[in-house]
DNA sequence: TCTTGCCCTGAAATGGGTTTCATACTGTAC
DNA sequence: GTACAGTATGAAACCCATTTCAGGGCAAGA
């Protein structure tokens, strides 16, 4: 492999100024550049970046952590950040942890040994004591809604568009009203089930424990989901379901077995991914790309510590 | 930052002592060991990777280049190829192309300076031309029907199994018959098309050219699939769609419009998506998550040029 | 006793850039 | 004519680990 010392040698220069034209550095000759690019091309030369890497203390990746990449509101996520981060000549490391603490650690290690220059967390399982062990050694930005003073957030405001749905149902008649979680004890999980209890505190209405359910991410979910409700003596007469995904596979397998939605039972969603739309669910529209350009910007800027929340939108369509 | 050399003093001895405690190499005597670990706890020491990539000349990083991230069937590939990537101790850096060309040179150029070790192509629009020339800086695995004798591949035959499809949908009873593709010329859809060809050659069935469908890939192409299929005067009775995605899409937007499946135009996806079971599409299943496992494996060994096929399932539901 | 081989250790070479600093030259302003 | 600012250039320091090589100590076998 050549390297920049024999680019000098053959350009007749030194490896000082083979560097600035390399990095468009001014103060070169024009001569100079010219042979040195020649000497480039001759040599057929590429840089070897981890040197650079290694030079510079910085390797222009960003991590990723999310739990799973094949979920639309994930995917979405990462599309947003996928693209700002090309926008500033990024790469980016997906570190799928289907919440194992294990491999989250394991990005922050990266981080720590310099391979990554920031990390943005779309969702965790490690503690806030750990993110802050990590944080002095480069940017992490969190994807949820919290104020901690150390790292910037982007966010939707859960409280607020959860209490939108709510409202929505309330409105439409419904009393008996139930609702599923991805983990309970996520931020924006608590974000939700305090805005339900409000909400239903305000309205007088029945807080049943059994209509909260949980683990519900994948269509698949979904259909489970269908099962359990469908199984209760005392079903809730409408659900506000964590995402579209699971909100499609409940209304799927309700077809199949003869439920009506919303006659029997009504369904709101969340995300207003295409499939939301195909199958008319009425949902709330969440910017999630820009979650992932905002976090890239928040990530930009690690001297200004930000909490950015975003707005979100009732899409009303026929399943409530 | 401290490093090696702050260690070695510490410690009380040579880098090359530390370096080796560090690998976990064998000659080293207990209490120098000892001593060592010491040092790194009490300076809080953390190995620079950069230095170790410049050093061993390898990151441990593969990169992959697919067109879509959001996308069931590239997920379910990337979700293959991390499991096993994770499993030898690599991470995985994703090129989300949607068929740039730069974008995809932007990865072979990541390979050529050394900061991936490897590149796994999901699907491709740059020539084969490219990629003989980017082939000497690391493994190039390609994950599509070719034989191609420089570099390792994994596939599914996708000639036996469109040609399965075609004759299940056949033997059906179907005469008429469309498909979807989602590149005319990428080499999955080539064998696909002469798949089709020469089975409907073979049971002298009309091959109308208007038949042929493209750019379906996501769920809201099924959609536009269903208002191409439906404003055609001379309609086909099947279509053979190319992935659940976009059959889901197309069967979805078919029910709304009060056409009957598959009265009135007989459905057969690929992939077997979670979707698709939900939707009770008839499909062919693809084993993705097992094309990134062996991809990774190819890329483990190198020196081996390898051409493996997977096979495939036709899952008869109700949608043909 | 001598060889051979294994264990242990450190100096130095190696990987390949970037960046600072010192120096020198040129042109312009006063 | 003298200062000063701006342009050009190279030597050397720096980033940080891995690995080779050489050498010393020690034990077992000949």
């Amino acid at each position: 492999m050549t390297n920049i010392k024999e680019i000098a040698q053959c350009a007749g220069v030194s490896v000082s100024t083979v560097s600035r034209v390399l990095n468009d550095h001014p103060y070169v000759s024009p001569d100079k550049r010219k042979s040195v690019l020649e000497a480039i091309d001759r040599l057929n030369y590429t840089r070897n970046i981890n040197a650079i890497h290694l030079s510079k203390g910085k390797t222009n990746l960003i991590g990723i952590i999310i739990p799973f990449n094949n979920h639309p509101y994930y995917g979405a996520i990462v599309n947003g950040i996928t693209k700002q981060a090309n926008a500033i000549g990024c790469h980016i490391v997906i570190f799928q942890t289907n919440y194992d603490r294990e491999k989250e650690i394991q990005a922050f290690n990266m981080l720590q040994m310099k391979q990554l220059d920031g990390i943005i967390v779309c969702s965790r399982i490690s503690e806030m004591k750990i993110l802050l062990d990590y944080q002095k050694y480069g940017p992490i930005i969190l994807c949820e809604d919290t104020a901690q003073a150390e790292f910037s957030s982007i966010s939707i405001d859960h409280y607020a568009a959860f209490s939108c749905a709510l409202e929505y149902v309330i409105a439409k008649g419904y009393k008996k009203i139930g609702y599923s979680l991805g983990r309970k004890k996520s931020r924006n999980s608590s974000h939700r089930t305090k805005a339900f209890n409000d909400i239903i505190r305000k309205h007088k209405l029945i807080n049943n424990k059994e209509w909260l359910f949980e683990g519900s991410y994948h269509i698949k979910d979904g259909e489970q989901l269908f099962q359990d409700w469908n199984s209760m003596m005392d079903k809730p007469e409408a659900l506000i379901i964590t995402n579209d995904d699971t909100a499609a596979g409940f209304i799927l397998t309700a077809k199949k077995s003869g439920t009506r939605v919303p006659d029997d039972v009504a369904i709101l969603g969340f995300n207003n991914d295409s499939l939301s739309e195909m199958l008319d669910i009425t949902t709330i529209s969440l910017p999630l790309e820009w979650i992932g350009k905002m976090a890239v910007d928040l990530f930009e800027n690690p001297e200004v510590v930000k909490h950015v929340k975003l707005d979100y939108a009732l899409i009303k369509r026929s399943t409530v």
